[in-house]
DNA sequence: GCTCAATTTAAACGATCGTTTGAAATTTCC
DNA sequence: GGAAATTTCAAACGATCGTTTAAATTGAGC
């Protein structure tokens, strides 16, 4: 065996605390500690500057683990990401599917409402939010600060795992909105995406602003819970007249 | 004089291109070329992945120049950010007096509308776009990247550079909104920005949702004319009640 | 119990990082 | 034009990075 990156057949031993019980190491096989740790350090210092050495301590295993079951520091992150954004977009994709073939919609033949296509990408992550104790929201926001990572690598990555989900709730909301021409719907579509990752992403930035409720501040929640009706307002507002852009911006 | 990060006092020089002819170094002084040169590289692979080392051989400058002029490599970022945001948020702020000495609001004695408000927040940020030849617009994505970066150091300092201008937006947006409750208008403030600096910074990302119209990618001033409407319309969203929360999402 | 593959371990690799140093070059001021 | 201050320069610093290596340890199958 030459690469010993195929050697990643799971063992299937089920160990918890470490031997000494020192580290706070996470119950689980060496790549469960590992895509804890990593979640979670990746989550608050960002990719670059999180070190294999500050993963491995804190999953309390060996350095070269990470080469061994992942092969590179890269590998790893795309795995971290996977391991929880591929099972949240096909929950979006069958909850989308269940909404269409129960054709409740009200806006046309088979055609959905926006609370509902915004609820089937919602209620995924909101899932993730409330299901896991601590990882889910760690990797929520993890996953808005990959979004605006620079890194070619994730943008590639992102894009791939996002490519059919997007496709999917175009089409929806396509439907949903007839009277919107195609590339309205499609930069509609970017605005919901991009204010949905920016606020899962952004407990620091939002500090700042909400400084005067800070017990809300983790609760992702509440947060959807507002977000959504604002977005749903934005989906169907008016089309922009080019007569009217005046109104928005000086000329020149 | 013992610390050298005092030195910086402008000498003046406004020499142009290399001696040579060989490197894309900008004209102007050495902390002008640092400058330009950090902004673009910074935005290209964000502040980890861009070393000291490749920003002075773009710049044509030495590589002890950076820790000369600024002291180290996150004095210069800082640096870099100030040199555009400082104006630009200032630009704001005056706009926003300018419209409130008018006196032309229709929803209230002194109260603007959302359009206006909206306006003032982005018509700095379009000419920014619009008048540097590329500076501004590469700073415009540098921003919304470094709106999601994790580094401490980086949100205390834009946390500092935004609490005046979110305070006085949050004030307007609240007499243009009399009837939400304050804390539900620090959250669509939160929304408007965010949706704000990933628009502008996610520039990659918008290629994988408008991939019909790639001639409009780069095209900030159409990008802000459609986010405007959108977000108004958000922020003139009727409140949403706790009994209506279940047609958003599931209970439990 | 022995064999062999899978995994873990300690140690080191070469590379690159931000920063510092002291001397050389340049500019400023009188 | 000479003295002093400022800026540039080549070189090196110690530290840390991701990755690799080879030996030690472990576990399953016969």
């Amino acid at each position: 065996m030459s690469n010993p990156a195929l050697h990643r057949l799971a063992r299937g031993a089920d160990f918890s605390i470490d031997k000494n019980g020192e580290k706070l190491a996470d119950g689980g096989d060496t790549k469960s500690r590992i895509l804890d740790a990593a979640e979670e350090l990746f989550m608050e210092h960002g990719f670059e500057a999180t070190s294999l050495r500050l993963i491995t301590t804190a999953a309390g295993v060996n350095l070269a683990a990470v080469n061994y079951h992942f092969g590179s520091k890269e590998e790893l992150f795309q795995a971290v990401l996977t391991r929880r954004l591929d099972p949240m977009n096909r929950d979006r994709l069958n909850l989308l599917t269940a909404y269409e073939a129960g054709g409740s919609g009200k806006s046309g033949k088979g055609a959905l409402t926006c609370e509902q296509i915004i609820s089937a990408m919602f209620v995924p992550a909101l899932k993730l939010a409330r299901d896991h104790e601590q990882g889910g929201k760690n990797f929520l926001r993890l996953l808005g600060r990959a979004y605006a990572d620079p890194a070619p690598f994730i943008r590639e990555f992102l894009s791939n795992q996002y490519a059919e989900m997007i496709a999917r709730f175009r089409a929806a909301f396509a439907r949903a909105l007839p009277h919107l021409p195609r590339e309205e719907v499609s930069w509609r579509l970017h605005f919901v995406m991009g204010a949905l990752s920016y606020t899962l992403a952004g407990t620091d930035a939002l500090k700042m602003i909400a400084q005067f409720h800070p017990k809300e501040v983790d609760n992702d929640e509440l947060l959807l819970k507002r977000l959504a009706p604002f977005l749903a307002a934005g989906l169907r507002a008016p089309l922009q007249q080019a007569s009217d852009a005046h109104q928005w911006f000086p000329e020149t």
